[in-house]
DNA sequence: CATGAATGAGGCTTCATTCAT
DNA sequence: CATGAATGAAGCCTCATTCAT
């Protein structure tokens, strides 16, 4: 929690940015403030001019990672009204937000559990928040008829896991492009929608060309 | 760790089922060796009649709960040949395994990071073994014409985050059976898989009754 | 292990006195840094803002112990050419140094055995160099003649042991002077040296008045 | 202490010959019973067959050691009457209980901190016992007008320490024989305790020969 | 704001010792 | 006699947190 009044902007960015780093690497219980401090050219008790506690401190990350999240998808998805189109730019949010704040996001799955009941409730809200809104897309484009899908709610679960999953493999700076690797999800995602269109097909014949890695 | 056949069996039993529950709960740096002891009556210390170290104790866990998945997989779903029933297995055994071991299979995907550099290793050299063989069968129906997919690996990963997923969030006290559970996520991957077949479409319209959870 | 001139100086030279207090009686193994934390008024853990670990703090001891004898050799006997009159002054640096600081170099000669390897190495190192330079001292006086010895290197082993012994059992409050203690073990040093001089038989017979303790 | 009535007599060697190299190294705090107990081939509990307790056993070895000494002392010095023949014959045995039972002495001399205060009474006295031995001979040699020393009592204690020392350093397997090693110290021993006469005379010329080993 | 030092709680681990089998 | 397992006490060390300077 940052506190409120404080200057020293730059240190408080500091302690943010090796906090995140530093729990996705050890996680919550692992890391420990010195080497926190450390890392932000500070000794230990210092932190405490930025910070209430450690677990505040988890909260605040949570917490605004998931802000982020939400405001992104308000501004990129949820204005979209076609099924396909509004699926597609959810499949590319979660993507880029989850390769570019890779980190960010492990700890954001990984480490609820050291919350306070407080603090976790307030977490996992925004969560549900988002995992509900990825699932008002399914819904809608299974009654609209152009997803045909089992589950609504499994099946958004399911996505969301696949697409996260990403997160844990792909590195930017390895031979696949980011933008390969959004379209390849776009087309197993409306595929396990169960859509058949023309696109797909276009899309499916030339993507083969790349495929078999295996 | 522990020599079988002797009567200290049973604690060393009590120690394995308490240490995965707790390890679930709290995360491996998270939960302590004297909790673990009082949920197994006794002392913190006689736990060093059974363990080496609380990390040598977390690597036995993970390494049994990977040879089991892999010995099953063996046993369900190496021996059969056509792809689609493959799959089908694989998707049968993967779900049945993190739902009946769900708690087991959590630490192990999440601590693995708490092991040393030599037993990580160990442990991920098992888990690659068990995604290699997923990937196998993806790309033997890729090459029969079965599966049209963009790419055998990125696909298995998707498949294997969406599969893994379920641990997470399904109880086995739910409304949703085990066996719908299955027939669901069997459907979803070979959607996923670009297989459309007459079953599809009639699995389709009698899951739709189930389906719309949200 | 701790830089100077910092408020903490005053505990810290508190740990190291009661340390080697400490350790003089119940050996390195034997006392515990609980009891070494009361003494020094302070709790266990507070121990580790001056100490890197038990081992550091005996290997830092020990370093001081042979730093400092080392240097009053530098000042007080290696300045001397005279055979004799070095003999002499090593004689009295030496049984001065084990008098006055007793408790340190008894845990100097016993707890080495405590030291990691590296410690080990680095501490012998000094120790070597010490008793090289009584060495040579000897062989400079067999060499002009003076000493008449069967051996220098075994001499000066047994010298050193002789004179390192005082400090087990002399205490400064009996009715023994230390300057009296010193002028014995000139003479027996002396005389095991092979050196006959007039002083001798003079010192012999004021010394007699003295002797015959037992 | 060896328990009563108690066959396996070649365990009970076992334990004695590995406790006391074990002590030598570790110290009796530093020493462990379950690493005793594995160079025994058997078991931690086990050593509770032939053992009252740690310290029982410390007791017991030291008892054991210091009555030897006593032993050979009565048998091997006592008997003699001329003080040089005497004083030789002291030399010697303490030169050779010191190097052949190196590892025993060596605990002897450092590890009596660790017992209780009655055992630590019980040895001390046996020791005390054959430090005045030593004393009387020098004492009477002094009286008789042989030896020519300042003190006897301090005389003594510096003799006894450069014998003791001995054990410190001198390894059989090198090139100074026992035999050699013998002759210089009696050499030694006789000039510090003021004894010129012929023989010393003939030796130390004899002696000049192999010495300057530095 | 930063620091050095202290705290107190707790964590992992060791170890002498006991005892039923 | 030997063993495996348990105990209880203790040991070293870590760490979040506080506070005077």
């Amino acid at each position: 929690m940052r506190k409120a009044g404080t200057r020293g902007e730059t240190t408080w960015l500091a302690i943010r940015e090796a906090a995140v780093e530093l729990i996705a690497i050890h996680g919550f219980e692992g890391f420990n403030l010195r080497e926190l401090a450390a890392r932000c050219g500070i000794k230990a008790g210092s932190l405490y001019n930025h910070i209430d506690s450690k677990e505040g401190l988890l909260k605040t990350l949570l917490e605004s990672i998931m802000a982020d999240l939400l405001r992104e998808f308000d501004e990129q998805v949820a204005v979209i009204d076609d099924p396909i189109e509004q699926i597609r730019a959810a499949v590319r949010l979660h993507i880029l937000f989850h390769t570019r704040r890779r980190t960010e996001v492990i700890i954001g799955n990984t480490e609820l559990r050291s919350l306070s009941p407080a603090s976790y409730q307030a977490i996992t809200a925004l969560r549900d928040r988002y995992e509900n809104n990825l699932r008002q897309i399914i819904s809608k484009g299974a009654a609209r008829g152009v997803f045909h899908i089992p589950d609504a709610k499994i099946t958004s679960f399911a996505i969301i896991a696949a697409l996260t999953g990403v997160g844990h493999w792909y590195r930017s700076n390895g031979s696949l492009s980011q933008k390969r690797l959004i379209e390849i999800h776009e087309q197993l995602v409306l595929q396990a929608l169960g859509v058949v269109d023309e696109t797909a097909e276009a899309t499916g014949s030339e993507v083969t060309r790349h495929a078999a890695t295996s």
